[in-house]
DNA sequence: CGGACATTTGACAAGCTTCAAGAGAAGTGG
DNA sequence: CCACTTCTCTTGAAGCTTGTCAAATGTCCG
């Protein structure tokens, strides 16, 4: 009771200069005054529950967010409420950018795990631009990569079956995590494991697959041994394998801006 | 002959001033000193035959680009040759965006008719933000609208049945041209139709599903009285019941910043 | 007329969804 | 502490949507 409903394990610290992402050498690193700007232009932080709502999917206007720790997705939905999971957002992701400027097509954010964020003033983004024009074009890299990211996951469920499609999203996953340090090597350093708080409806959603057909997929790949799944923790077991099924190539890591 | 490989009839004029997109309304006004900018900035204007290659899907760099005429699409394919459209690009579209920032995953671009083009030097984009930061703001809106516009299709392509996914595509694309004042009103002004230069090939790698089941699914749709292609035209014969089908919503239309 | 290409159609197979129901884990309240 | 609910995962069976194979028709163009 008393670790319930209480912030977060990892909640955005008052100074940026301690962000533990910066420390991760995941992200472009910046001037001292920089991230003075960055923390200036940051208007609060705040955390959102499991299952919670970040960016309701027909409100305009709302905020900007980093995610600083845990797990969220945007979505969209149909009226009939069939829904698409369109990506899956981590630490260091910008978010709320197309609120500002779709033509109404809305998206919706919803928190996967408890989720500490930093929150950036909407109408402060032209500000921004015009006084650190460095920082808007990292804004626009930031637009351009999670387009990309995007544009990957429709040729997945454009073009993939549903083996390659869980074995895309499992090398998908497994990499991003990686990359931001969150992997959790085995004792042996064999080995290694992410947190995996995503249920197969989740997969399901994301891949545009039934539930069932998702279950039975995913069962069909553990069989094989490429994978594992287990006390909210995922495992891969043969990436090589996966990597062949999804025909999933890895891209030459570069860093990424952080707003 | 003579009439082939020439410069199609709507080639980028010398001048931003005379460019005819701007003339339509559909794009936000800029002031004359901008516009001497943005022309200043331009490197050159080009051309692509129908069928040929803009950008290609292995190389890196490249240039942007903004369509002035014609239409084209941006693809991704898999190793064995499936191949994706991740949209269509329509005049006003500025494109290679991501080639400047994304992991490498690249995308390919092709012309589907002669297309027109204005290119824009791929170094130049941050001096365009530091020294104009309300282009760059404007950037960064259609970096963000694309993304919109991809995110939509994700949707469809992950959710929607074959039905929905064609009667979508045909919304879609309609309202898109006719935005752009490409719509050609009948003579009793009762109806219109668009220029239709894709085939279903091309709108079967759209909506991911394979060239038969597409033809079967037009065929559906035009026996209903949805619509019509002839000629190299689609003519849309009861919106409402395409509309109420692919549960598509128009959205207010804001103009749009025009690079 | 011959060749290349897009469209059309039918028959059959396969992949995926839906329906139904059970098992296990975790939280809730008496 | 245990019954009860709820949620997730799991599995089988049946049916429908979609893909694959094959071939005919039509069209454009040299």
């Amino acid at each position: 009771m008393a670790t319930k409903n209480t912030t977060p394990a990892s909640s955005c610290p008052p100074h940026c200069r301690d962000c533990r992402l910066r420390q991760t050498g995941a992200f472009t690193p910046v001037e001292p005054a920089t991230l003075q700007f960055i923390e200036k232009f940051r208007s609060d932080t705040t955390a959102v529950a499991a299952g919670g709502t970040i960016i309701h999917e027909q409100q305009p206007g709302g905020k900007l967010f980093t995610i600083y720790a845990g797990w969220a997705f945007r979505y969209k939905s149909l009226s009939d409420g069939r829904r698409q999971i369109l990506n899956f957002l981590l630490p260091g992701d910008l978010v709320g950018l197309q609120q500002e400027f779709s033509d109404g097509a809305m998206h919706g954010i919803e928190a996967v795990t408890d989720v500490s964020l930093c929150v950036f003033p909407r109408d402060g983004l032209w500000a921004l631009f015009r006084e650190h024009p460095a920082l808007g074009y990292d804004v626009t890299w930031l637009s351009a990569r999670a387009e990309g990211v995007v544009d990957d996951h429709l040729l997945t469920t454009g073009q993939r079956n549903a083996t390659e499609r869980v074995a895309m999203l499992l090398m998908h996953l497994y990499r991003r995590l990686e990359r931001l340090g969150l992997e959790q090597r085995d004792a042996d350093g064999k080995g290694g494991s992410i947190d995996w708080p995503i249920n197969q409806q989740h997969i399901a959603d994301t891949l545009g697959l039934s539930l069932v057909h998702t279950n039975k997929t995913l069962r069909r790949l553990r069989h094989l041994g490429l994978h594992e799944i287990r006390d909210g923790r995922l495992r891969l077991l043969n990436t090589r394998a996966l990597e062949r099924i999804a025909d999933y190539y890895d891209m030459p890591r570069r860093k990424v801006p952080l707003l």
